[in-house]
Parts: C-alpha cells; structure tokens; sequence
DNA sequence: CTCGCCCCCTTGATCGATCCAACGAGCGTC
DNA sequence: GACGCTCGTTGGATCGATCAAGGGGGCGAG
C-alpha cells in the first residue's frame, strides 16, 4: 500500500469508516480487521489481501483517540517551543525542529509544540504529561540547574534532552548533546593548517558552560601546537556589538591574524570591525562563527562556521526515545555529537 | 484553579487518577465532575468547591484520548513543517510558528507538527485527516495553483491558509496574509520622506505573484509621487549574489540613490555591492529590505526591513479557526494585514 | 473413526470521558 | 395536599480500537 493512494476526487464522508465498517463490508470480524493493520502476520495471505483491498476501498485510517484510549499512548512528542531571540543570529531551533519532525515520522511519531512559559516552565510539561497527551518529551533549554529535566525525572516522565546536565552530580537522564570543543578545535586546527599561528578567541562570558567548553576547544589546539595564547583571548557579552569591539581591542594589543568565535553573533562584529578598518575577511585576517547560521551564509563574504549536525542529533534523540518507551536498556545515558566545519571566504 | 498548582515534590502515579476515581472521593458522580470541569455553572457552589478541592488534591486531568474520541475533537492544529531553505535570508517561520503556538494555546489548542514531502503533497495531510488526529489545518505554503488547498476544501476539511489564493477564481478557502505592496509602499514613502527620489526596486522574476505584488507597492508609490522609475526596476533570483550583480549593473546606468528590495537576501547583495565600491549604507546608498530576517538585525549595519506582523497573522489565523470549527459564519473570505517597516543604519 | 492440536478467526469486555434521558428534592400554585 | 415545575444529580449507553479469551475446521496420529 503507497502512501499516495488517497482517491484524489474523493470527498471524505462526514463520519469516517471505523474498523466495523471494514469489517462487515469484507465479511470478517473486527479483530481480524485491526490484525490486518497492526499484525499482518498472524492472518492468510487471501484473507489479508481482501481486508487490505476493502481498507483501500473506504479509505480507512484508524481513529487516533480510539487507538490511544485503549493502548494508552498517543504517539506524540512533546516540544517545548521557545522563539530564537531576535537580535542574535542563532536560528538553528528551526533547523532542529525540522529534522526532529523528519525522524520522529519515521519512528511513527508526531511533534507536539506547546509554548513555554519562564515564570512556570513545567505547566506545560504537567498538563500534557497528566492528561497523558504525549508519550514523552524533547527537552532543549539545559542550563544550568534545569528545573524541567528534574521535575520530569521525579515524575518518571519518559525524556530526552539535548544537551549536556552541565551540573552533572544529579545527572540522571539521557541526553544527547553537540560537542562544542570538538568544534572550536576543528575551526581552530583549520586555521594553523592555513598557516595562522596568532589565533584569538572571542567568547562568552564565563558563567556559561557552553561557553567555556567552547573556549576549550580552542585552548587545549592551541596548547597542542606550541601556540601562545596569552592576550588572545577575551570574553563578552553574545552581541554584534561587544564582538565588534573585543577584535578591536585584541587588533590594538595582539595582532592576531585570525579570530575563532562562540557564536555567529561574536563573528559578525568581528567582521564589522574589520570592515571598518578595511581588512578584507579571507584575505588579510580569518575569522570562524559558530553556529551556521543564516547569517553565516548569506552575508557577502561568507563566514566559515563550525556547523551542529542537528539531523543526526534528532536521530539520536529519537532512537533513544524509542529505546526508552520501549523500556529497552538505554545502553549510554549520554551521546556527544562531533560537529563540521562549514568552510566559506572567510578562512 | 491556578495553573501552577501541581505540587513540585509529588510523583505522578503509576497510572493517573480517573473521573469515577474523583467522583467516588468526593461522594458525587462522574457526570457532576464532569461538569465542574467543563460547565461549572451547573453545579450547586458548595458542590463545586467540593469537587474542585477533591480534584486539586487527587492532581485530576481529563484523559485527552478519551475525551478526544467521545467529543470527537483533539484540540489539536495540524501545520506542515518544511525547513526554512539555506542560503536565503528568510527564517520568518520560526517567529511564525512560535506565534501560532502562542495564539493556538490561548485559544485551547495545540500545534501539531509533520513533515512536508514534495513528491506527495497531500500525503501527511490525508493521514491525520483520516485518522481525525487533528481538527484542522493551517496551510502556509500557499503557490500558484497550490494543490493542498483545492484538496483540503474539496474534502471539507477545515483549515486556513497563511497566503492568498493568487489563482483567483477557485479560492472558496479562508486565508489571512500580509499585504506586501503596502510593505513596499512604506518603504519607498520612507525613502522619498528622507529625500530621495531615485529610488530603484530589486525583485524577484515575474512568474511570483508575491514579488509582483510587491514590487507594484515600489511602483505606485513613485508613481503617486511623480518620480521616475524607468530603468530603475530589475528582476532577478532570490540570491546575495543576483542581488548584488542587479545593484552594480543599476548603480552604473541609472544612478539610484536608494534601493527598494523584494528580500533581505537581495537587500544584502547590494550592501555587498556598495561595501565593493567603499560606498556607505544609509549615508552615501540608502537599502531596504524585506522580511527583517536575521541578517538585518545582526549584519553591522543594520538593515532597514518591511517586517510582516507574523504574530497578529496567528491571532488572525486562529481567531479564524475557531469561528470555522464552531461553525460560525466566516465574516469575511479573506484578511489582509499590513506590515511595518523597521527602520536601522541602512536608511 | 475419534481424539487432539494448531491455525485462523470471532466474541465480549475494556480504556475514560461525555451524551442522554430520567429521577428526586424543593418550591410555589391551586 | 396534590400537582407541575425547575434545578442538581444520577446511571446507562456510547465513541472506536485493542486485549483476552473462546470457538470451529482441517489434518495427522492413535
């Protein structure tokens, strides 16, 4: 049975067939009907071609709440949806929320987005969790002290989070997770092998763990290859404006040749900067983003960016989703992606 | 009942509380509970004070499976999630559907994500119709002669589209959009306000509706305002790299002080241009753009951008909804809304 | 020829909330 | 005091699919 034989001049009925309609018009009973869909195995090959055929004449899709009342599943995920912050250039969530989409599909499971709330970040999750609406959720937003993946784990809610428990001593649920040094480190090794030896990094401030794992990245290359990396590095504010004027700075007192960023964001104001001092980006000095971002992509001179891979993250996070609904032992509680670099004018 | 009232240190049971489990505790039946969920009006005010403390305590939730399949309703909005395409300026689907989250959510409902398949159009939509997984649908990807649309009304399916029907004659559907001449129209009144009067236009080839609908808002505000505009339109792909060829080859033969563009994509290839020929942004060369993507916020220029009223285009879309699926009367077969115009360096 | 077994299929019960018709108490009216 | 009426409440039936048993026919073995 394609997936494209839905009878294109067809009108739905006002009341769709229900597996008794199935049932009387192919002369069986309902089970076999409900086998026919679910175990195909148990019934005779001619009996399960005339059900199928006679499912495919009444374009017969079996109702969701039914199936979800008497199995207690719903066979959707839930996802906490929070907009991208305007003013940064990170839209990856888009490209995240995508490629979850596409493989939970493929696992027969459906995205259900409800909207976040700060003053009350776990309504949401309470509701559709006691109104047994979803089957598990996707959580995003880990910082530090994430109150969700706690309160999930307390109800014993089946999750998946993307991204590290930074505060890792209550670190009792699964998570799948970019590794973020991995990827300042290939930007950073991309950028000795172009025969840099003066690199800088800009990044964020130091209560973020994201941030210093980041910065690690590059440290730990730089240390690798005998580079100084003292006056090299600074941290500020995720804004064009404060990446602007650290490479200023960092022009003025070390004169790197090239500058590896935490974000896109940090990049662009590198990039400004240069600009205004009429340095060519590629050409006279490097720089790296992070992030791939749109931005990254699409402004002139194109910026070289350590690029997430978001697809195989989804994959990962509904694999494990699968495995734990299935009350499958979860072989690792974490996984760490490694990211690519996407190489551009910039570098 | 304020919403914050799970209590942070409770488990959930292994299986959750049911109506006749309330009902039985609070020594009424299950209908009266019923009521004090859904019509509390018809309780005696000491029955339901006693029941709704009876609930509070037992941390009751309508299960949504079987209210779903008795009601025949699943509270939920179907939208088709395709990704936002690389290498162009537009991530307004983000904003977009988180605002439709936000506006579905008040409105009771939740949003329902599934992949888009271009072999097979109406695909995902015939599954969840067929499975009455969703009460209705919200159609975005709205092209000349788009077939999901002719589909969905031919199978009288409820649902409303984000974009106007541009083949006319067979829109029987409801759709909300964002009036994109009038987008234009601010622009260039902007840029004729602040002294300009060779103002050119950057769009898109003429076989989009969208661009000519857009470029006829360049158009008749210059005409309007008795300026010139031969030689000082061009047509090119939605591409960094057409936009800044177009901005080249109209500076050297017409001399236009400003441009008006179809994208922000095609806005960033002239500042590329202009950065190209040390001309300054907002001072030598004023540019608009269109859609406020992230790139006009982050570039180090800011650039001037039509923004689409995406949050208001929700409220609309699911005010619309509503009023199809209780079977009001649609007032009217359309709603137009008008953009705004975020004003940075660029202009 | 009969028994037993397996395979294939059928029947009744169930998930939990809502719809429906009916019922009892309280009150006013004649 | 009986009747009709309203209001709050009640028990049974229902939505449509799946679970858990139960049944009948064909075939080989005793």
């Amino acid at each position: 049975m394609g997936r494209s034989d839905h009878r294109p001049g067809s009108q739905l009925p006002v009341t769709p067939p229900t597996l008794a309609d199935v049932a009387e018009r192919a002369g069986v009973s309902r089970q076999t009907v409900s086998n026919a869909v679910n175990n195909p195995d148990l019934l005779r090959p001619d009996t399960l071609v005339r059900v199928r055929q006679t499912i495919a004449e009444l374009g017969y899709s079996p109702n969701r709440a039914a199936r979800n009342l008497r199995t207690r599943t719903s066979s959707l995920i839930g996802l906490r949806f929070t907009p991208a912050q305007e003013g940064t250039a990170n839209a990856m969530m888009d490209r995240f929320v995508h490629s979850l989409v596409e493989a939970s599909e493929e696992a027969g499971y459906a995205v259900l987005l409800f909207p976040g709330d700060d003053e009350d970040p776990i309504g949401g999750y309470d509701n559709l969790l006691r109104s047994t609406a979803v089957d598990a959720f996707v959580v995003t937003d880990t910082y530090l002290g994430n109150p969700q993946a706690t309160w999930l784990t307390q109800q014993r809610a089946p999750f998946v989070a993307f991204g590290r428990p930074w505060d890792d001593d209550v670190a009792r649920h699964v998570w799948v997770d970019v590794d973020g040094a991995a990827g300042t480190a290939l930007a950073t090794q991309h950028l000795i092998d172009r025969g840099h030896s003066r690199i800088a990094w800009i990044g964020w401030r130091k209560d973020s763990p994201i941030g210093e794992d980041r910065r690690s990245g590059w440290l730990s290359t730089m240390h690798a290859n005998n580079l100084p990396t003292t006056g090299l590095a600074s941290r500020v504010e995720d804004v064009v404006h404060s990446g602007a004027e650290a490479a200023a700075v960092l022009l003025d007192e070390s004169a790197p040749t090239a500058f590896v960023c935490a974000s896109d964001t940090l990049a662009m104001g590198v990039l400004h900067t240069l600009w205004i001092r009429q340095l060519a980006p590629g050409t006279d000095i490097a720089v790296v983003g992070f992030d791939d971002s749109q931005v990254a992509q699409v402004y002139p001179v194109g910026l070289t960016s350590v690029r997430q891979p978001l697809e195989d993250v989804a994959v990962e996070i509904v694999r494990t989703l699968r495995a734990l609904l299935s009350h499958q032992p979860v072989e690792s509680r974490g996984v760490l992606l490694t990211p690519t670099l996407a190489i551009r004018e910039s570098s």
